[in-house]
DNA sequence: CTGAAAGCGCTTACAG
DNA sequence: CTGAAAGCGCTTACAG
């Protein structure tokens, strides 16, 4: 139907295999061919076809990431920042949302690879089942993992320490001069929530302070969350001083529960959230918070597919990025003996 | 290297032919020789090459969008519904964002249709140049346009009604017994900001009530806009009795810079967005907002896409949207003779 | 550096 | 309802 590479040969007055070399730019051929085909192409408006190139090659040029279908920043981030990495590897991107577990699990990634659709695939997810992943790994399909946890399951993965993260953000606080800080959780079925948890526990202890249970709050990534878990200390009657909350969502909701009750931020209640939300910065007192390396946790993520489609690696690899704390207006001012014990905010 | 359609053939002791009819789901396959195949595909672990069957049948199965890299919820959902129509139709997504203008003008979408990736694309962008457009109508590559008006070019496209939206949210300010309402514009730029603008002024004209240009402010879609808009009144002392804001961040924005000046919403400043931010229903008090019809635009776009594929479409249709406002509690009560000119609020 | 030939794994008329 | 044959548009050894 369209212009295809006998056309150009033809034209060209060459072969077909040298209208192929030059579209592959390979490095034989001579110069003056080389212009006599790309004249041909051009003069033909010829557009290679990728399904007869792939099929030659045995490749598809495609790369798919498996996602939830979630609007959130970090999310964004990561897809946005793997979308620029495939495609300056002259790649595409093939995108598949699941809405659930189910649909995470199974039905979308499932269709990928079955269907030889992609050379392998990115699977950035809270959740995905063991099982899913064996499966994949039973069919020798390649794949990475992306912020992804699996004790029982090896796997290529890139990981973001959230940990790190969590002890960071606490010790910022604590660098404030503040005592009793409490902490809103993410869902705990997240490997992440538990992570952050346990870096603010860890904190706390490194400095001294005492771990009440009483302010650490079940929380799920929500701005309601947040407002709902800040409501209830002041109904208590008791305040912390600070709160490290386990996302920007869920601080932003501690910020609007502290508004309504005229609790000044960062005097009378500090604050940090997590993920760099791009409002955090643009509310008044702007939000503290832990930046994730989503440009690189999405690079990076696909120079690994990419490593293991060339066969590069041999085992599963895990690579760790890690958070940075970002210092805006909600937290007090840090240059301060952050570990002297007799030292107490005015 | 791996399993394929001959394989299944022979150990179905039946012909190529017949495998790629049940593959195909062809009715005219003997049941008892489907099972066979289906039986033979089974225990052969067979998958489709999709680049054979891509070639062999002159169509990708893939469908391309373009959109900004933009993290915006309306984008999001608008993505999350393209990719879910998709699917639904058995084919896949291919993503192309595009940071800059340029990018989305030229690179991306570009190497989509210049390599016959996909069989057509949709284009979600609030500016992309007539050129290209132009462009892609030359090639006659198969485009539809989502939430995007071209005056000069004819192209098929799904459009949301923004005078409308602008119209439907400034008249239920107005039912809520106020007068003095401001607007905070989106970029002028983008034709959605003109018509939301139109739409405010013509219902302020339609009640009778005056158009004051200092209570109209140009802002951009930002937090940052709508806080310095708000701020700018307070501090000219020619504070509104209500804002349109032209989407929700701008209204965050505004509620933010009430909320630092204890202006109380609703009672003395009334207020309403538009998107419909997830965020917009979690704030105390939640945000009333005009919600845009994500969900049918991703659809409808699929659809429009896929019959001008199928040559169904002989000219450029355009299929437009209403949204539809949301009324929560930064907006008084509606109940009210929104028309009596006597009606004042206490 | 260049080209003839085979092959990638399907589908599509066409004939039976 | 079933199958032999040709074809989709490239690339890849292989030979020269």
């Amino acid at each position: 139907m369209s212009v295809n590479i006998y056309d150009v040969a033809k034209r060209a007055g060459l072969s077909v295999v040298t209208v192929s070399r030059v579209l592959n730019n390979s490095p034989k051929v001579r110069d003056y061919n080389r212009q006599k085909v790309l004249k041909a192409m051009a003069e033909l408006d010829y557009k290679p076809n990728a399904a007869a190139r792939n099929l030659a090659k045995g490749d598809t040029g495609m790369i798919g990431l498996v996602l939830p279908a979630v609007d959130d920043p970090f999310i964004s981030q990561v897809l946005f920042a793997v979308e620029r990495a495939v495609r300056e590897r002259g790649m595409f991107l093939v995108t598949a949302f699941a809405a659930s577990d189910e649909e995470l699990s199974h039905a979308n990634p499932g269709r990928m690879f079955l269907e030889n659709r992609v050379d392998g695939i990115l699977i950035l997810s809270p959740i995905i089942s063991e099982e899913y992943i064996l499966e994949l790994k039973k069919n020798r399909f390649p794949f990475v993992l992306l912020d992804q946890h699996h004790s029982a399951v090896q796997a290529p993965s890139v990981t973001v320490d959230n940990f790190y993260g969590g002890y960071q953000a606490t010790a910022s606080l604590i660098a404030g001069g503040v005592k009793r800080i409490a902490h809103i959780s993410g869902s705990t079925i997240y490997e992440s929530s538990v992570q952050r948890l346990e870096g603010y526990k860890q904190a706390l202890r490194d400095y001294g302070l005492h771990i009440d249970e009483e302010l650490i709050a079940a929380g799920n990534f929500s701005v309601e969350s947040g407002y709902k878990a800040m409501m209830g200390w002041i109904e208590l009657g008791k305040i912390p001083e600070a709160v490290f909350a386990a996302d920007d969502n869920t601080a932003f909701g501690v910020m609007d529960a502290a508004s309504k009750h005229k609790i000044a931020i960062p005097t009378e209640l500090a604050l940090i959230g997590y993920d760099d939300h791009p409002f955090g910065s643009m509310l008044h007192p702007a939000l503290s918070t832990v930046r994730q390396p989503t440009a690189a946790l999405g690079k990076q993520g696909v120079d690994l597919l990419l490593n293991v489609l060339a066969g590069k690696i041999k085992r599963a690899v895990t690579i760790t990025l890690k958070p940075e704390v970002v210092l805006r207006e909600t937290t007090r001012a840090i240059n301060r003996p952050s570990c002297d014990p007799n030292y107490s905010v005015s």
